[in-house]
DNA sequence: CCTTGACCTTCCAGTCATTGGAAGCCTTAT
DNA sequence: ATAAGGCTTCCAATGACTGGAAGGTCAAGG
């Protein structure tokens, strides 16, 4: 199989492949005389592993862990659970930064009356850093 | 003021603060002979303006409208509020793309053992794709 | 045999929003 | 006079790609 092939096959673009093993996170493939990079189906399966990983959001150095679990037949399942359950927390504080931010922004949105008036609580709220919001009472 | 000046009262890095006048975020600042930049407390809520628009996630390339139309006192609110809610539904089609890997590892992680042993859902799905789930029936 | 087109190769540059460092000038205090 | 600290510029790196240029290789068709 060609680069081609194997992108194909996996789903993984051909020049994503190629950056993959210039980071070093699958192996070096093997070459024709004409310097080609040559494919195995377990290649393919390496690089599939790697996009399923990717698609679940972790970043490239877990992978590099992952996929050394993965082939490593004295893994224990608490390792790759312990992986797994970092990369988790850390998406749940992303999703909770960006839900403050959506909130905060449809809250101001709600109060913007969204006419040709120049008036507007968003501009407000930017302008005076958020300190304080129309609920809370002054100080 | 100094840029040191102006970062302590901004709460934006001096480092920053000219890298957001070298992309032309912010007008270029005043020089003294020696070259030095000096901003004014006018400068300072330009960079106050900024730095809240970034906590709430904006990018820079729509700052750059909201700074505009912060400044264009013949704006209409309605311009402000599509900015922002552009920005609100990018925020949340992105944290429904983080829910659904938090909640798909999740799944995972509670189905894995995480013991000793080395058999594992979560790396028996990135090796099989995820294309099924153990609650669903065989075609 | 030659050309065409579709592959493949490497290397360099850009993305986004910072952050870091190096080398050198300016100001202030001792 | 000198030391410390702040200022200046420019270059490089981050993560995970993506794009393009310049050139080598291969199979089919004329």
């Amino acid at each position: 199989m060609t680069i081609g092939d194997a992108a194909k096959a996996s789903g993984v673009n051909a020049k994503l492949i190629r950056y993959y093993e210039s980071i070093g996170l699958i192996p070096a493939a093997g070459r024709t005389a004409a310097g080609y990079r040559v494919y195995s189906s377990s290649d393919v399966n390496i690089l599939r592993f790697v996009k399923r990983a990717r698609t679940l959001g972790f970043s490239i150095e877990r992978i590099q862990i992952l996929v050394g679990l993965w082939q490593d037949r004295s893994r224990s399942s608490a390792e790759v659970k312990r992986v797994a359950l970092d990369h988790v927390a850390e998406l749940e504080a992303k999703i909770a930064e960006l839900r403050a931010m959506s909130d905060t922004l449809k809250h101001l949105a709600r109060a913007c009356h969204g006419d040709e008036r120049p008036d507007c609580p968003i501009l407000r709220d930017l302008e005076e850093g958020g300190g304080r919001c129309c609920h809370e009472a002054p100080p």
